[in-house]
DNA sequence: ATTAATTTTTAGACAACTCTAAAAATTAGT
DNA sequence: ACTAATTTTTAGAGTTGTCTAAAAATTAAT
C-alpha cells in the first residue's frame, strides 16, 4: 500500500470534514460527489481507499465519518490554506475574492517546517481574510458562534466576523457595498414582507436581502 | 488533446531546459531519464507527448531541442523555483540546502499574479540563494560568466558567486567551512600533485581540494 | 407493505504516467 | 566494413483516478 498521500485525497478528506461540520450524520456519497465535482461513482472508489488507509469509517450505502487520524490531516491541510490566504493578502496584495484558488494549490505543498515558518513569518494570525479561524499546530479551531446578521433585532449593533458563503461573486458585492471583516453595522429596520433590513454602517444606510444577511457572521454588542 | 499543462510535463520541461544549457546537441533520453530518476521508455512516450504538443523537435534515436515554447515554459517555471528559494531563505528562514525540495513543489503553483507580485514583494531578485540568476518577467536570463575557483592563479582574489554543485553535501560542506556567496577569497598557493588549493578568506586559511575549487563559481578581481 | 423514486455500488472502459522485457537503430571498435 | 556494445523505441502491462451504464440497496409514498 502505498504510504504517500495524494493531492487527491487530501481534497476528499477536506471535503468529507468540511461536510460533516454542518451535520452530524455520516456524510453521504453524493454530497461529496457535488462538492468536488465529479461523479458518486468515482467517489465510492476513492472512499474504499480512503477507508483502507484508515482515514475514514466506511459502511456500504451509509456514508462514512473521517477517523480521528482523518480528520487530523484535514484539519492541516485546512490550516496551510488559511495561513497561505493570509500571506496572499497581507503580503501580495491579493483581495479576498482572489485567494481561493491559489490557495488550493498551495494548500498541497509538503513540508512542516515551510507550514510553521509561515505561521511564524504572518504572526500567528487566528483567522484568514474570510473570518474564518485558522487552526492550531495541534489542530485545535477557535470556531466562532455562528449568529448571523439576519437574526440581529432592530437598533441592535454588531461586527461583522465572517462570511458563510465565500464565493466569489459575493465577495465582490461586499467589496462594492464597502462592507468588510470588522465593520460595525447597526440594524434599523426589518422588512416583514421579504426578510430584508435596513442597516446603517460608517454613516452610510443600505438595504440588503435575508440572502445577504443569512451569509454575514457577527458578533453581537452587549446592549 | 489537453490544452493544461501538468507538473510531469513541466518537471520534463525543466530537465530538458537544464540538460541543454551544458551543451549545443540534442538531449538524449538517456539523459533526460538520469536526470529525473525514470526509464528511458518512460521518456520516450513523454518526449512523443511533448513533441504532439510542439514544446519538443523529436526525431526518433536523435533526442530533443526545446521550441521557442518549450523553452519560455521551462524558464517560466525555473523562475517561480528560484524566486520561491529566495522567499524561503530571505523570510522563512530556511538554509540554501533545505530550499530546493520545497521550491519543487511550489514551482508548480499556477497563478500569474502570484508570481508577479512575489517577485515586487522579494524586490525583484537578481540571483537566488545558490548564486543562480532569476530569469525576468521576459524570460531573460542574466548568465554569469564561468569561471571556476579552480582556474584562478596563485595571489589572485575572486568573490564567490555561486555554485556548481548544489547539492545538500556539497552545499553543507562550505557552511562549516565558513564559505558564503559573496566572500573573497585569494589563492595562496596551489599544488601540483592534486591540483588541491590553499586559500585565504575572512582572515581563515584552508586547503580545498580540486573537487571543489572547480564547483565555486566565481568573479576575477581586477588585478 | 408494496411499489416508485432516489441513492449508492459494481462492472467495464479510458487517460496519464510508469515499468519490464524484447526488438530496432545507432555508435564504437577493430 | 562488419560485428559488438550501447542507446532508444516498441509492446504489453500496472497504478491512480476518472467516467458511463446498469445493477443493487435504501428511502419515500401511497
Amino acid at each position: 500500500m502505498n504510504t504517500q498521500i495524494s493531492q487527491t485525497e487530501e481534497n476528499y478528506l477536506k471535503a468529507i470534514f468540511s461536510l460533516s461540520l454542518s451535520q452530524n450524520k455520516a456524510v453521504s456519497t453524493n454530497s461529496i460527489a457535488e462538492k468536488l465535482n465529479t461523479k458518486a461513482s468515482s467517489v465510492t472508489d476513492m472512499i474504499k481507499k480512503l477507508s483502507d488507509k484508515k482515514w475514514v469509517d466506511y459502511v456500504k450505502y451509509q456514508g462514512v465519518f473521517l477517523t480521528l487520524a482523518g480528520k487530523k490531516i484535514a484539519i492541516r491541510i485546512l490550516r496551510k490554506h488559511r495561513l497561505w490566504e493570509v500571506f496572499l493578502v497581507k503580503h501580495l496584495d491579493f483581495t479576498w475574492d482572489e485567494v481561493h484558488e491559489v490557495a488550493e494549490q498551495l494548500e498541497h505543498v509538503k513540508s512542516e517546517k515551510l507550514t510553521q515558518q509561515l505561521d511564524a513569518y504572518l504572526e500567528y494570525p487566528t483567522h484568514d481574510p474570510h473570518g474564518d479561524p485558522i487552526p492550531d499546530e495541534d489542530g485545535n479551531i477557535a470556531h466562532h458562534k455562528e449568529i448571523m446578521l439576519s437574526a440581529i433585532s432592530c437598533n441592535e449593533k454588531c461586527t461583522i466576523m465572517g462570511v458563510k458563503d465565500s464565493s466569489v461573486a459575493f465577495l465582490k458585492y461586499l467589496d462594492s457595498s464597502g462592507i468588510q471583516l470588522g465593520t460595525l453595522v447597526e440594524v434599523v429596520k426589518k422588512e416583514a414582507f421579504d426578510q430584508s433590513m435596513h442597516i446603517l454602517f460608517e454613516g452610510k444606510k443600505r438595504n440588503i436581502s435575508q440572502q445577504i444577511s443569512k451569509n454575514l457572521f457577527v458578533k453581537k454588542h452587549r446592549p
